[in-house]
DNA sequence: GCCGTTTTCGGCCCGACTGTTTTCAGTCG
């Protein structure tokens, strides 16, 4: 039980009392405490030891409560109770783009409609196109919200999947004869969405004694055996497939428990050529096995380089290993730039002096704060008449700390026509914007490339943000014609943002390859809303390494000055 | 449920959009 796993407990009671359709402003309050709960800095155990949790705005009493509740059991009485009383389809209900709380009431309780099965029959026969204020473009929209929950289910965001994985780790390394346990699959990949956890566990011995062990290990419910794996199902309602191995073959189990398909594929071929055989259970040169103890093991019998995880996706690191061009992926210590974080000025949670601490803390160089311009109204804004106060407060920050800088920057909104919100006066008191778009997604491809098209045309504009708008698991990118983007960006030296919000992780990672072929300067920004957040810049770099990046191509990479001069550099 | 007092209760964020309506409730960010 992490920060993450408590606040989600508390957002998921939110929702079951807005179903009973309890007091609306009870449940504002677990929502806040919920964000509250996810922001606050350092270990939840120790904040709530020390008293601290309990003076952060937002929690109280009955919240500090079920934080108690769930540190010592894992399990919230309060939460039970809910579930018992609202049926489980009704959530899911709620998860689909368009139903609210309101509607799924509505839906409840005239057509008795509980599971995602019979909301898809009222909304084909007809049923609930008849509700009032429903129609049959909403029953269109819900049958598509369905089909889309459906491709999503089982699938995770990165991060939960590795906070998941990382707490059945510690628990299979604590089994005894068990030496070591490591990561694999597409989280290792550091792909964006994980459907299934893949563990390699190095063991003293791989027998049936240790695979009897892992049945029987704590909170597993159902486990089943098949291709050298077992499947594990936990109470919690994780699912991973465990690959047992001993120290003499952890390499060869590695390198297959880790790459896809494609690149297996590509590894087997390339074997074959070399005169190998490639069995289930190792590499063989004639009846002689090899040994595999380590991935690099196995890389060199088949003459190739080491191929760092997140490549190993079958899009030409093969040939790119064979022609020693393998790129010199970038890493966390080549970043000296953060970028990209909210403070109380708009709808993050920290001031300026706490940023500038935290990027101390994490060895930053300099850090970039972009609140929000007032178009985005609902995140809370950035008004004209408060920012020479921030910038204050930016400058006094700059004169106490020793070894970083702070930088004056706003994320402000690309306006319909593609004009950048604030006056023109009040955007060049910024030292930086990071320009991106927040309203009307429901325009037209022409429509929106253009007007993302203009907004580069800005002289003050330093980064497009969260360039296609997309929400893992609930909302699909806008329609932006990515080459004219990349193009314009090119050669109007506006730098495209991989925005490392776990939800969007946007820029793509597949299109991020093409953004740096295109010659298009790249941006990791982490859109922190609250110093917890800041590692969501590993997110960011994984999807900068799987988009082959090195750093030369980061924009973040560079000292402050050549940042300053590359956002300076276009205007007038 | 939480906060902040006018200190033990009263107030709690809002504008734009959508699909319905024929004036607006519900959803979203």
């Amino acid at each position: 039980m992490d920060k993450s796993d408590v606040a989600r407990v508390l957002a998921q009671i939110a929702a079951l009392l807005e179903l009973k359709g309890e007091n609306p402003f009870r449940i504002r309050a677990y929502q806040a405490a919920a964000r509250a709960l996810a922001a606050i800095p350092g270990d939840l155990r120790a904040a709530h030891a020390s008293g601290a949790l309990g003076e952060t705005s937002g929690i109280g009493p009955a919240t500090l409560e079920i934080v108690d509740e769930l540190l010592t059991s894992g399990r919230s009485r309060m939460l039970d109770d809910l579930q018992d009383q609202v049926p489980p389809g009704l959530t899911d209900m709620l998860r689909i783009s368009g139903l609210g709380v309101a509607k799924v009431r509505q839906i409840h309780e005239s057509l008795h409609v509980d599971s995602l099965a019979e909301l898809e029959e009222a909304a084909r026969d007809g049923r609930l196109a008849r509700l009032p204020r429903f129609g049959p473009r909403t029953a269109e929209k819900i049958l598509k919200g369905i089909t889309f929950l459906r491709q999503a289910s089982g699938q995770r965001l990165a991060h939960h999947a590795r906070a998941e994985a990382v707490a059945l780790a510690q628990m299979l390394s604590r089994l005894t004869g068990v030496r070591e346990v490591h990561l694999a699959g597409s989280l290792r990949r550091h792909c964006e969405l994980v459907r299934d956890l893949d563990l390699v566990l190095v063991a003293e011995r791989d027998d049936e004694s240790l695979h009897a062990r892992l049945r029987e290990a704590a909170g597993a419910v159902e486990t089943a055996r098949g291709g050298g794996a077992v499947s594990l199902r936990l109470e919690a309602g994780a699912a991973a497939d465990l690959y047992p191995c001993t120290r003499d073959t952890a390499g060869w189990v590695l390198l297959r428990a880790t790459g896809n398909d494609a690149h297996l594929a590509a590894l087997r071929e390339r074997a074959a050529a070399g005169g190998l055989r490639w069995e289930d259970d190792g590499l063989y040169r004639g009846d002689q096995a090899l040994p595999l103890p380590s991935e690099q093991a196995v890389y060199d019998v088949i003459g190739l380089p080491w191929i760092a995880p997140e490549l190993r996706e079958g899009h030409g690191e093969i040939e790119a290993a064979v022609a020693g061009r393998l790129p010199r992926l970038v890493e966390r210590d080549d970043l000296r730039g953060f970028l990209h974080c909210h403070t109380g000025y708009s709808d993050g949670t920290n001031t300026v002096r706490e940023w500038a601490d935290a990027g101390i803390a994490q060895r930053y160089a300099y850090l970039g704060i972009t609140d929000h311009s007032p178009a985005t109204a609902f995140a809370g804004s950035l008004q004209p008449e408060h920012v020479p106060q921030q910038h204050r407060e930016i400058d006094a920050a700059n004169a106490a700390q020793s070894g970083i800088r702070v930088l004056k920057g706003v994320e402000a909104d690309i306006l319909e026509d593609g004009s950048l919100d604030y006056a023109p006066d009040v955007r060049r008191a910024f030292e930086f914007a990071i320009a991106s778009v927040h309203t009307r997604f429901g325009m037209d491809r022409h429509g929106l490339t253009e007007r993302v098209l203009r907004a580069m045309d800005d002289p003050t504009m330093t980064i497009l943000g969260h360039p296609t708008g997309r929400l893992l698991l609930s909302r699909d990118p806008f329609p932006l014609d990515l080459d004219r983007v990349f193009a314009r960006a090119a050669e109007r030296g506006v730098a495209i943002e991989i925005n490392a919000d776990p939800q969007r992780l946007d820029l793509d990672w597949r299109d991020v390859r093409r953004a740096a072929a295109a010659g298009v300067t790249i941006s990791i920004g982490a859109d922190a809303h609250g110093t917890a957040q800041m590692s969501h810049v590993d997110l960011g770099l994984g999807i900068a390494r799987k988009g082959w990046l090195e750093p030369q191509h980061l924009l973040n990479v560079r000292p402050v000055d050549e940042f300053l001069a590359f956002a300076r550099r276009r205007r007038p």
